[in-house]
DNA sequence: AATACGGGGAG
DNA sequence: CTCCCAGTATT
């Protein structure tokens, strides 16, 4: 068999196989745009079960493109709480305000606007026009590179430009006439389910038996990729200031920069402290860096104790939190503590906001996972003392 | 071309 | 635990 054969075969089988094992997914239901964009972005970096009921509290949330231009950017961030890379919903919001404004509200069919829009690159662009508006174009993310790399023994290193270059247009060429939308959900739908990137099920794969790198006898080793730098560790302590007089049963949280790791979203009061030779700080160092920089912060408060650790790994940092209970100081004494600091000291200038809150305010704030964890601890073992 | 940017699932 | 997943923006 030849390359043009071995390829018909697979975008015909491939096809066929689709059109009876295809998942009901919620934005397969319609052939909405405006959900298949909303779809593609929450699939960046996600799994379909993760996303599934974070795609409905969304478009329940925000049914039209102008709903979500018009919403508060909190609004979107809470909706979008615990999902990951948050640069993913502020870019969305920012692109559907684009789309309001340019394009009457109507997610665009061309190539130049859909990949003008904020945070849709070359993957996006591709599954919005081929899902959405069957236009021939390719859509290439991991799952279709592995299927691509096994099916046609690709052993170039998929983290290349160049490979996805060339994964592109391979697509291109096996996409059948007129059936761009159902051949690229196929392409990823086989990936998926089947063509999996561990211990593959490849007696259930509609394409095995002119799949080059199974033939070889290779296919669980590939395709090539050069693997991430570990997270670098870091070191944190944490605050969770309890209030006094009218802050009552209340806690205190402050709002993170503008820009960078999780931006605009909120946290508990924290410190970053050298990494020492044997990892952990122990308390009492820790709790005296934690009322200083609490100080620094305009912050009235004093640390009475260890409360617990936590983790969190990111992509490229691996978090190490220690949390103390900390006590907010009775007004007097608190404005004498902060008359001599500021005498002492500079003062800050940018300060972050901070927020006093219960545990009813928690659903207007959006918070990283981390920081949800710790306070809903908190807030649970108030409960269970009281 | 290299780095920043979250969070889950599988074994 | 360890390993895997892998789009876009920025520089």
């Amino acid at each position: 068999m030849n390359q043009t054969e071995q390829k018909k075969f697979f975008s015909q089988h491939l096809l066929e196989w689709y059109m009876h094992n295809k998942r009901d997914l919620p934005w397969r239901r319609h052939r909405n745009p405006y959900y298949i964009w909303v779809s593609e972005i929450m699939l960046q970096q996600t799994r379909v079960d993760t996303v599934i009921p974070y795609f409905h509290r969304f478009i329940e949330r925000f049914p039209t493109v102008e709903d979500l231009a018009d919403a508060p950017e909190q609004d979107v961030l809470k909706c979008w709480e615990g999902l990951g890379y948050y640069s993913r919903a502020r870019n969305l919001q920012t692109a559907a305000k684009q789309v309001k404004e340019h394009h009457g509200g109507q997610v665009p069919d061309d190539k130049q606007s859909v990949f003008a829009l904020k945070g849709v690159g070359p993957y996006t662009a591709g599954a919005v026009l081929s899902i959405a508006f069957n236009k021939p174009e390719p859509a290439v993310d991991g799952n279709v590179m592995r299927v691509l790399s096994r099916y046609f023994l690709i052993e170039e290193d998929i983290m290349k430009g160049s490979t996805r270059s060339f994964m592109e247009g391979l697509v291109v060429e096996l996409i059948p006439e007129g059936r761009a939308s159902d051949f690229n959900q196929a392409l990823m739908e086989l990936g998926a389910l089947v063509c999996t990137p561990k211990s593959p099920h490849c007696l259930t794969c509609p394409v095995m038996e002119h799949c080059s790198a199974r033939l070889e006898g290779v296919e669980e080793s590939l395709p090539v990729k050069t693997k991430a730098k570990p997270p670098r560790p870091e070191f944190r302590v944490v605050a969770l200031v309890e209030g006094s007089g009218e802050h009552a049963g209340k806690v205190l949280i402050r709002q993170r920069p503008q820009e960078g790791l999780l931006a605009r979203m909120w946290e508990l009061p924290h410190v970053q402290v050298p990494q020492s030779r044997s990892g952990r700080l122990p308390d009492e160092p820790a709790m005296d860096i934690l009322a200083g920089a609490l100080l620094e912060e305009g912050i009235t408060a004093r640390p009475t104790g260890y409360m617990m650790d936590a983790e969190h790994t990111f992509s490229h940092i691996h978090w190490n939190l220690q949390v103390y209970s900390c006590r907010e100081e009775e007004l007097t004494l608190a404005a004498e503590t902060k008359a001599v600091y500021t005498l002492e000291h500079e003062v800050e200038d940018a300060e972050p906001i901070h927020r006093w809150i219960c545990e009813e305010d928690m659903a207007r704030y959006a918070f990283p996972n981390v920081f949800l964890k710790i306070i809903r601890e908190y807030f649970n073992g108030k409960q269970t003392a009281g």
